[in-house]
DNA sequence: CGTATCATTGACCGGGCTCAAACGCCGTGG
DNA sequence: CCACGGCGTTTGAGCCCGGTCAATGATACG
């Protein structure tokens, strides 16, 4: 029923496409990586590190390699909203213009692959099938953002939870973890500032689902047990 | 105190840049502009008219000419929440694939410009920069949603209403509008439905405002008073 | 003139926030 | 090795903002 961090189980390895710089640019050939990697350098982060800071100017663009990272934005520096947690594969900041207009922090140990930003536009811009690979991942990550808009408006505590630990299944899922017991490294407070809630509020809902058999608590992981027929009202 | 629904002043037509398809491709050259006009067509829409509907697959583009275009995602078909208002010279659905993510119906009388997403598609293939404009449009596209997620998360009801406002101002300001006695063409309920609250706490935080001398309540306009001394601590 | 819809206001309630305390875990230093 | 202090989590008590339900007024429309 408590809290054992095994946040070391995040930062394990992962065997499949994410240890690349661009599990995102996937697409691309094998010459064409190989170049953008020399271009970047691997950038290891330990927890609650800041990978760059809203209205700092954006002069570099990221990739997780390993762990999570959490983007958010704050307000007079006490209100604070994390928008999305990145995970293996994930571009961050990759056509922000100027100034960054959110932060970003890893949730435990994380890799980065940076690259400058221009040497990132020149490598771009003799390969025209590289921009249209940055809109789609833009036009996913505005889906995403309705998704979570949706969620944080309409949506009451439990059903937040429930979405939330769910779709974080199906994300990890996808990367070929081990979700059975789902592993969550990141703390109470960042969920609660990712759905717009309150940590006495994460608690007391993840406790309540737990009471009714919904899912089992476990130190750094959460077992989801009939989520589905929790959740099934929920689902879009 | 009481509506007088006036939206034919919304409808008016705008004496500058929106005027055509693309204000956002501002930057094209007139003989582009002018093949592309060729390519799409202007539909007109009368108010509350759906242009497109979330899960629907995705044939067209769209771009606002006139009026406002509310982008919203629904649940079970009660619950809603409008994601944006788009105004003349915003694009709609540039990226999509598939199929829609969200819906879109018109607040009020509008004009569209759509295009065909293949025709778009060919025009834009042998003209790179046009996909540079269209990642700059949606960067400032996911810059506004990470604003609206904090919104929806970490602010109370005066707050967002403030914060609205203000922001509409802004835009229509930047259209050239008069936004003296700022128009608001949308219902209290698509306010609602946006800033993720009820109808009636929309009434009881506008009435409190103008109680207290922050803002003015006219048929179908908001004359914004003081409200940079009461958003001061709001913005970010 | 009757009807439907929207806006507004009141009464009431409840979900989630605030304040507070207890607990477990961990790192530190004696 | 243990005592201590800090941090994150959990749980309780109480309150308040905002939601729900309901009624009234106002407006557009047929």
């Amino acid at each position: 029923m408590t809290k054992l961090m095994a946040a070391s189980s995040f930062a394990a390895p992962c065997a499949n496409a994410a240890a690349q710089p661009g599990g995102f640019l996937s697409h691309l050939g094998a010459a064409d990586l190989r170049q953008l990697m020399t271009l970047g350098e691997r950038v290891p982060y330990t927890s609650q590190d800041v990978l760059f800071t809203q209205g700092a100017p954006a002069g570099k663009c990221f990739s997780v390699v390993e762990g999570v990272v959490g983007i958010y934005r704050t307000e007079c520096d006490n209100r604070r909203q994390i928008t999305s947690f990145a995970l293996p594969g994930d571009i961050l900041e990759i056509a922000t213009q100027g100034h960054h207009e959110v932060s970003a922090a890893a949730i435990g140990p994380a890799v980065v692959w940076e690259i400058p930003r221009e040497k990132f536009a020149q490598f771009a811009s003799h390969r025209p099938y590289v921009l249209n690979e940055i809109v789609a991942l833009m036009a996913t990550e505005i889906a995403d953002a309705h998704d979570k808009m949706f969620s944080l408006g309409r949506r009451a505590a439990e059903e937040k939870l429930i979405v939330f630990l769910t779709h974080w299944r199906d994300r990890l899922a996808r990367l070929g973890r081990d979700v059975d017991p789902l592993p969550v490294p990141m703390s109470r407070r960042d969920i609660a500032d990712h759905l717009g809630l309150t940590v006495e509020t994460v608690c007391r809902t993840l406790a309540k689902l737990e009471r009714r058999g919904a899912i089992e608590i476990l130190p750094g992981r959460i077992r989801l047990l009939d989520t589905e027929a929790v959740a099934a009202p929920a689902l879009a």
